[in-house]
DNA sequence: TGATTATGTAGTAAATTTACAAAATTACAA
DNA sequence: TTGTAATTTTGTAAATTTACTACATAATCA
């Protein structure tokens, strides 16, 4: 059952190959794919003009039982082909419909962001945090709250954890960095000057750089691991979410690695200090 | 076509809602989703121990035509490749799966919200920023990353925003607050003591008190209007990730609310924003 | 022209749906 | 409570639709 990525992109490549009943049936299929994942076998054999055990004979050629094994397959390769796209908000949008449009885009980039995962990245940035003697968190503008959220993850763990969001502070840890320091940078072009300098006079000590940023900028060039997410351009161009989104799952994913990385053990820590926080709330009820 | 990203996850979620036959199905259907959208009407009746028709009656509820249909929104519904329940990441989890596990979590989190979405209580939250003369954003704890992405969202527009993560300042503020301030308290137990009683302080004067928080909670009862949004319980019980995302795009939501707001003669004040912001970085290439 | 392949017809089996009746549940009054 | 009527839920059986198989005919090719 190892199921064709696209299956209409595999008709689309056989056209030529086929007998000619069974590419009128690929030619009525790829002229309306939805309408025949929802059609009997012989309405379909009417719109192909052919007889309903052709339509039978196409579907097992393609690798399918029969017709509604054949239904299903196209319905699932047809649902993994749209399922990416974004839908700008309006003026004319009202409460009905710009709230779940922007859910709507939340989730879709978090899709993307999944089926695209830099693992090998990932895994060797839980390791140096996993191993850093110190670990600060730099970000500027709308990263810094990345920054700040990161830093109230990892702080649970008993590796020390800095945030840091004015430049020159950044800079001077950066310069007075050493073996066992891990310095984590965040920013979504990877093309803010200020970071990239504080990156680049932490590339002239001992510290370890990790970055989450877009590949190929110049911040991921100064980093020793660069952990690049592809996120779909926002289609609303003056409040970037979503890659913000990304990334604050991303560092979750990098919290959890650790914690996996701890093993077993290190739970009660973090049941302590859940417990901890108790004395701060009102009871429920 | 407004097709359930989601079909497991309704089911799931009303499983509660169901007849005794109906919920043996949906049990039976949430137990093997993949072969029920394989199985025919009988074999799928015998499996969870009922007849046929109650199998066809399920499927109507749910929006479908009949079985086919039903099946048909099933495999598409499952074509993401996310899991509809939330996964707990276990010890035994390696880099090639807890990712992926906490990506489904996150998006499912939004799924569900985006289901649930307190559209009166935003429409009334939007009206009031807007109408607001200074935004007041207060979080603790991991909030404050929140109410510090607010802050960066809500700058953009003219509105004077300003967020306090320090306990003191905030209740300063909230007792100097007066008429056109609006304090916007973000918190996921809504149980938080010093905030609750920042927003009693707040609650003497003339100010607005719009809450971000669980519905019921103490802090919601000190607000004129609370947003309170549906999120699942974690599963990964130390690191709560989703209800924070889930905040995230509801304050999304809410500045997107107030642009919509002020019409298309604003963007080009954002547009001049985002101009700004590119002195601070290298060129593209 | 004979062999081979392709296509359609018709019948059969399977699956789905509908109509209706039995059973269970609920609401309400004694 | 207890019994009874109304309502809902569930199953049975028949009707209908759908898909498949076997076979016959038509087309193609050597």
């Amino acid at each position: 059952m190892t199921s064709e990525p696209n299956l209409l992109a595999v008709i689309q490549r056989q056209l030529g190959e086929l007998n000619k009943s069974e590419a009128k049936v690929a030619n009525a299929i790829l002229k309306a794919p939805e309408e025949a994942t929802r059609s009997s076998i012989a309405s379909l054999a009417t719109a192909a003009g052919v007889s309903e055990p052709s339509v039978n004979r196409f579907c097992k050629r393609f690798g399918a039982t029969g017709f509604p094994d054949f239904k299903l397959q196209l319905a699932t390769s047809l649902a993994s082909g749209v399922k990416y796209v974004s839908r700008a908000v309006e003026f004319s949008d009202d409460i009905n419909t710009f709230p779940s449009k922007l859910f709507d885009n939340a989730i879709n980039a978090l899709l993307t962001a999944k089926d695209g995962l830099p693992l090998k990245a990932i895994a060797q940035a839980v390791d140096q945090i996993a191993q850093a003697r110190r670990v600060y968190f730099f970000g500027l503008g709308t990263s810094a709250a990345v920054a700040r959220d990161a830093e109230h993850k990892f702080f649970r763990f008993n590796v020390p954890v800095f945030t840091h969001e004015d430049p020159l502070m950044q800079r001077m840890l950066a310069a007075s960095a050493g073996v066992g320091d891990l310095l984590f940078f965040i920013s979504q072009t990877g093309r803010t000057k200020v970071l990239i300098e504080a990156a680049e006079i932490a590339r002239q000590t001992e510290a370890t750089i990790v970055s989450l940023t877009a590949e190929g900028s110049p911040l991921a060039d100064k980093s020793h691991c660069c952990i690049n997410v592809k996120v779909e351009e926002d289609t609303e161009q003056y409040l970037p979410m979503t890659s913000r989104l990304v990334q604050l799952v991303i560092l979750y994913v990098l919290a959890t690695g650790v914690t996996l990385r701890r093993g077993e053990g290190f739970t009660p820590h973090l049941a302590r200090i859940k417990d901890r926080l108790k004395d701060t709330r009102f009871p429920t009820s």
